[in-house]
DNA sequence: TCAAAAGTGTTTCGGATACACCCATGC
DNA sequence: GCATGGGTGTATCCGAAACACTTTTGA
């Protein structure tokens, strides 16, 4: 190895995920409590590998913990201040994920304990990671408003009035249902199902899916996602 | 040190800067030739020292090469491929900054082999630098597309004219002059100062600058910045 | 006086908003 | 038959876009 490098310090590479799930009515990110610290609430986290990239490092720690593979993940922040972890100077890099609630639920492992925390009503959390859930709050909304990621966060079928409740709960607001359900069909995204959905209403709602081919071909654009 | 942090390898942890600066008529990328590779362009990079935020480290390599201080730098993304230094391993935290072009002449210091290059023009560049510079024009388009940051390409005082060159050149495009001025005019961000431009166009153009208040205050909300 | 760039005004169009009523069904 | 949530239509408004002429002044 050359000199130069050589003098160089290196430093623990950690990867954490906020990870956001909707259970129908409000949004929630899931927090676990871990080995070391037994009585704070953390993100889920872990080390770099040495023959991982960051993004898979970031999916194989996702996949520790529920189970989930090919889900949304995205890279949201590497945060590397000297204290932030008292123990040892330790470079995180933080990833967010969107994960349909009901598959988590089916496939989770009980090594970890592990629970669904509103984002309006978060415990205290270890280190800087209170930071970093904000700050994924804030790319979420940022994100969502312009490119059709919530669905991410719903199941594959999927009505109208769910997919509001889901801006609303991203947004703390309450959109015009009939200017929501215009705008969002008006992208031409969704595909309706014949099949309605059955016990939570008495009309009951019918059920859509994403046009997975133009759903991949617009995921790159700007599309002003955010009625009202 | 508690075992489990033991255990984990540690990583060298770089720094490199996607330096964007504007000539007045084309937008350009900032390269140098580094010591270890001297026949290749890379990007400015450097270190993450012990007793430096990953924010800290970029702003002070940014200095060493330019001399500038109070410039707009914003983190764009952790790289990690396994291989992508292929003498080490190493995670490199890549930071775009806007800075002012004449600012920089005035103060470069002759250390480094630097040359401004335009980002339709870019010479192969070290490891995944090239990467890096694609993902920030990205980002560069992606943000001065609703936040005001093109200020911060030109001098303090500007003229309109000026300004849509800057859009155009970030954009390659060219923005209808009557469309651009009333949207920019709009956003009631700029001065207009008595002040014309001399020696460029016979009738010289009046200069602005960014109401320093207002600009803070909208600094962190969408505005729609492009017209077109 | 003319060339070159600065500066400004109007019309049109489409998307955003606000708003209210009928529909289907289980009880 | 009625209560509950699902589904749709319209008028208005405002910002976006397209578009062309006048002004200034140095040479």
């Amino acid at each position: 190895m050359l000199d130069q490098y050589k003098q160089q310090q290196p430093y623990l590479v950690a990867l954490d995920s906020i990870i956001f799930g909707f259970d129908g009515e409000s949004l929630k990110v899931l927090l676990v409590k871990r080995g070391l610290e037994e009585k704070t609430w953390s993100l889920m986290g872990g080390w770099l590998q040495p023959e991982e990239s960051l993004e898979q490092a970031a999916s194989r720690i996702l996949f520790d913990l529920t189970g989930l593979t090919n889900v949304y993940l995205e890279q949201l922040h590497a945060f590397g201040n000297p204290d932030r972890d008292p123990i040892v100077r330790t470079v995180s890099v933080a990833y967010f994920s969107l994960v349909k609630i009901t598959d988590y639920e089916s496939k989770i492992s009980g090594a970890f304990q592990a629970q669904w925390f509103s984002i309006y009503d978060l415990p205290p959390l270890l280190f800087d990671h209170g930071d970093m859930v904000d700050l994924a709050i804030k790319r979420l909304r940022y994100k969502a408003a312009q490119h059709p990621i919530g669905f991410e966060l719903l199941n594959d079928k999927f009505t109208i009035p769910q997919l509001k409740k889901l801006y609303d709960a991203i947004y703390n607001t309450e959109f015009d249902k009939r200017n929501f359900s215009r705008k969002i069909l008006s992208t031409n995204l969704l595909i309706k199902l014949t099949e309605k959905q059955k016990g939570f209403s008495k009309r009951g709602a019918f059920y859509y899916t994403v046009d997975a081919e133009k759903y991949h071909l617009v995921s790159d654009s700007f599309l002003n996602f955010i009625p009202n």
